[in-house]
DNA sequence: AAGCTTTTTTTCGAGCTTCGAAAAAATAAT
DNA sequence: ATTATTTTTTCGAAGCTCGAAAAAAAGCTT
């Protein structure tokens, strides 16, 4: 099972924890990567010199900070050229590519909308590849080698991030796009949650709060969420984790768009908050799809007055409360940041949920608990995804070392 | 944060992977731990010589596998007189300590029954020490060093297992046992708890199944949890996980022991099933503390028919189900075993619990969730006690080498 | 019974890696 | 121009793991 510590497993580590700090800080220099790794100065002149010579590191060029007296420190940043990853984000009617750069800037992104729910499965796979196919041939490219490519989807994927499982974006499933790119393009896959991609997105944010412990939650036509605990990406026992959404908040309670019932989609997702709203018995078929503009005429009434539709939006945030209270039992109140357009309406949401948190176990200090919002979703998990795919490119290659990290092995097709 | 290995880092390390690796398997040659650790025959044989001419490990007087050509393999065990630890319990109304070797072996063992609801926290304390100073001064210890004491409460401690926060057992909380056991007599102390402790020991058990991702549910006068995820213990962010008891499983719903209303706990634990089945008020102040003959006596009833027995065994499985499966949608399916006084009786429960996780999205495949009992804890919570003591000393104090594994200094008081 | 085969364990030198100390480099202050 | 200060590199020492070879300890063969 756990296997011991090679004596060349210790260059590998070392090499990707230099990487981790660079990516993480910006430019930091030498002596300010000693200090984060508790490395000694010999150590990391060593182990930057290399990642300088192999085109991954280079020296910072600005050189601002100056007014102190000794031999001026040399920030260390990521070389940009030194490859790129691409990320594809699948969602309702949505799918966007973007290309980024080693040092995580956006080189070149793309956006096609689709009938998802409609359209056939193998239409759905040729759409992707195309976009993909595209991306890659696009010259804003032609100077980088793609290492990666971070597929992120509504949906749960397989415990090796390989499959998509299930999705509620089209009726099929069991999708394995991993398998189905690699073969395509000889670049390594891998298919992860959107929900998770937006919580690695606020940890490389780098806010205090969002470090260690903290929830992403999507409001939106349904309900995901992305855990990060002790600074790393929770994902259950099988990488579907954080099927939030489908947690019970009423036993046999309103008809969920899964088939179920009482889950808390059921109360807060966008066509349970319409639902409750336009007076619609709470077992009526979901609608398929909100527009944006009348979510936000939704709130605006709720806004406006009391009526029917202030009360969904406090049953919305009834049902959150709850839930959450329940979760934060089992693993310890964290911060919360609320992702997409049900954000925008959370000052309608929050009473309510501060009301039934405080009533749960996980809510004993409900005050303290902090919420932030986020109403766009599509650029967190872009961001996620990017981030994903550098720091596998990070450890899994470029630490490596030797001529593996200078020309990487692409896939056998 | 995450900071870099260092060089002798490395050793520590890999005299930690063979020390577990001894502790898992029993009796393993050097062979079989360099095929565990995939470390090489010459390091496996350094260090195995190292640990035994410290005193930690000796080679097995057992030769019964002969019938194979060549030089037969040398089994290791841990030195049963490298160490010992001490493990204390404190539930309700009763305290238990024991003494074990560093090979796993109780050496000696003690129970007092105690009024804890009722005790002056004074008092209490005072029995906790005298309880210790007894188990020290015992001569089975004679020729043992105390490396460690592991205290387990039922209740929570705080994130860094020092402090026990707070505990249905006694109306004081904010015990700092860690600091006083450690003042008094100058060993380290851990404060954990007590359900947390079961799923340690399930999972040193070796079962198949209770390997990388499983749970504990302690079943009794209150609901706990312990749960295992990725082959570590998982503590909430506040190592106060696992209050699973304290789920919501209906809003506004029965009363519970801590006051507010709808826990699982007002369903299933001892006193909400003996509510139930006398038929009061789901609104009832719960009763104090029910003996284990009357719950059987209940359970009893149940079985003989259709009652208001059987209904409040039913409304226990129903609150379990649903809270489970809602705690399976956030971190995936897993195995559960069932412990305690209410496991006895599982047999009333498993058909209402079945059904509610079905109703859940956790319980996708409700038929493959495997459950087992366990119907005494206390054996339970001692080992996993011992195990995370011993563990401790396998890895904090022996991994080390040096002088300071074979006279490890002790805290200085 | 002596020699051969097989398997486990130890020994030994080579090759890395990290570390501390000292040297070199680069700048501000005097 | 010299000195002080800070960063970075260089260099030798020490420690660890590894592979190959040797040693050890049995069963098997003739």
């Amino acid at each position: 099972m756990t296997v011991g510590i090679r004596h060349d497993d210790l260059r590998r580590r070392n090499r990707a924890m230099v990487l981790a700090a660079v990516r993480r800080s910006g430019e930091p220099s030498r002596t300010e990567i000693t200090a984060i790794t508790g490395l000694s100065h010999s150590t990391i002149s060593a182990i930057s010199s290399d990642l300088i010579a192999e085109g991954i590191l280079r020296e910072g060029r600005s050189e601002p900070t100056a007014s102190k007296r000794g031999r001026p420190q040399v920030g260390l940043q990521l070389d940009p050229c030194a490859a790129a990853v691409l990320t594809v984000v699948l969602s309702l009617n949505l799918l966007t590519a973007a290309a980024v750069d080693y040092a995580g800037k956006v080189l070149a992104e793309e956006t096609c909308r689709l009938d998802t729910l409609s359209l056939p499965r193998e239409a759905l796979i040729k759409e992707c590849i195309e976009m993909v196919s595209r991306r890659l041939d696009d010259n804003s490219l032609a100077k980088h080698r793609v290492l990666r490519i971070a597929f992120a989807v509504q949906g749960t994927a397989d415990s090796h991030a390989r499959t998509m499982l299930w999705t509620p974006i089209t009726p099929h499933g069991d999708i394995p796009f991993a398998d189905i790119l690699e073969a395509a393009f000889g670049i390594p896959v891998i298919v992860e949650n959107d929900c998770n991609m937006m919580a690695v997105a606020l940890r490389w944010r780098g806010t205090d709060r969002y470090r260690d412990d903290f929830i992403a939650v999507l409001l939106s036509h349904g309900i995901g969420m992305g855990i990060v605990l002790n600074g790393e990406l929770f994902i259950g026992t099988q990488s579907s984790g954080g099927e939030f959404g489908h947690m019970i908040h009423h036993p046999n309670g309103a008809l969920c768009r899964c088939g179920r019932h009482g889950c808390v989609e059921a109360y807060a997702g966008n066509y349970a908050i319409w639902r409750n709203a336009r007076g619609f018995d709470e077992n009526t078929e979901p609608a398929a799809d909100i527009p944006d503009d009348e979510m936000q005429a939704l709130a605006e009434k709720a806004r406006a007055g009391a009526g029917p539709e202030r009360q969904a939006y406090e049953r919305a945030g009834t049902a959150l409360g709850y839930s959450l209270g329940s979760l934060f039992a089992v693993i310890d109140p964290a911060p919360v940041t609320f992702v997409g357009i049900g954000a925008t309406a959370f000052d309608l949401i929050e009473p309510a949920l501060r009301r039934a948190i405080a009533e749960t176990a996980g809510g004993q200090h409900s005050d303290s608990i902090v919420f932030d919002t986020e109403p766009k979703e599509q650029m967190l998990i872009r961001e996620g995804c990017a981030m994903r795919a550098l720091t596998f490119v990070d450890q899994e290659i470029f630490a490596l070392g030797g001529p593996t990290a200078s020309a990487p092995q692409l896939l056998e097709a």
